[in-house]
DNA sequence: TTCTTTAATGCAACTTAGTAGTAAAAAAAC
DNA sequence: GTTTTTTTACTACTAAGTTGCATTAAAGAA
């Protein structure tokens, strides 16, 4: 997957800072939120949320509340879950396939709340 | 379901303060905000924010962030899942089984986001 | 009942992810 | 090359939720 894949046929134009963006998240195998690329980022903040809001009307990227408080962004590629653990605020991409009944409705993103297996041990050691 | 239901057994003391949250939560048949009840609520919103903590705390009530950057609580009666239209805001709850296959998971709640009917066909007309 | 300790509340100040206004810079259109 | 439109950086702002602290209420012991 690369840029041009991407933004074909879409009404994005590919200035430096989008370049940028799209690449960290072209690259990652998980979601990110604004801090965790901030350093990389190399532009304003009101950049960064203007581009990912664009994206997001250009149906390249999706994005979700996690419960840390922070917005989390990822590139639309193969359909896939996530998992957020209420303890330790952990995202775990889920590539279990998920089937639901629900006509009419258009599904972005399956998000499960919960607690991880780390998370759960160490709860039954106290 | 009424209140000492819920409280029995917990590590819950039944302050006025708490028994009107319970109260207004019980009755809902959705999730609510804090934005939605503050009026009926008579109180503090540092003590409605500390006391649905501590109700999270010893599993009385299930919280999770919108897409509106607000933080929805609900009374943990049946296992269901949630819809949250990311068009409307609209969230509504799904009652319908969804097979998971997370060994060693606990899940407290499924959030399916994506674009209810209302809007997709509000879509579709433009 | 009274004294002591602990927990809950109200109020005000604070935190922080994200947003909006605006002027300058860059890109596109002509 | 000039004009128009889009994008950017900078700054100030917004608002949901949190924290500190003094006061009040409740629980436990004597």
């Amino acid at each position: 997957m690369n840029i041009e894949e991407l933004t074909n046929q879409k009404n994005i134009k590919l200035t430096s800072a989008r370049k940028i963006i799209l690449k960290i998240l072209i690259n990652s195998d998980k979601p990110l939120c604004y801090e965790d690329i901030k350093n990389e980022l190399l532009m304003d903040k009101a950049t960064f949320y203007r581009n990912v809001t664009k994206f997001e009307e250009e149906n390249i990227i999706n994005s979700f509340e996690s419960n840390d408080k922070k917005r989390y962004y990822e590139i639309k590629k193969t359909q896939h879950s996530h998992f957020i653990c209420t303890s330790c605020s952990l995202i775990e991409c889920i590539h279990e396939d998920i089937d639901l009944n629900l006509k009419n409705y258009q599904i972005d993103n399956i998000i499960i709340k919960g607690i991880c297996p780390k998370c759960l041990k160490n709860k039954r050691k106290k």
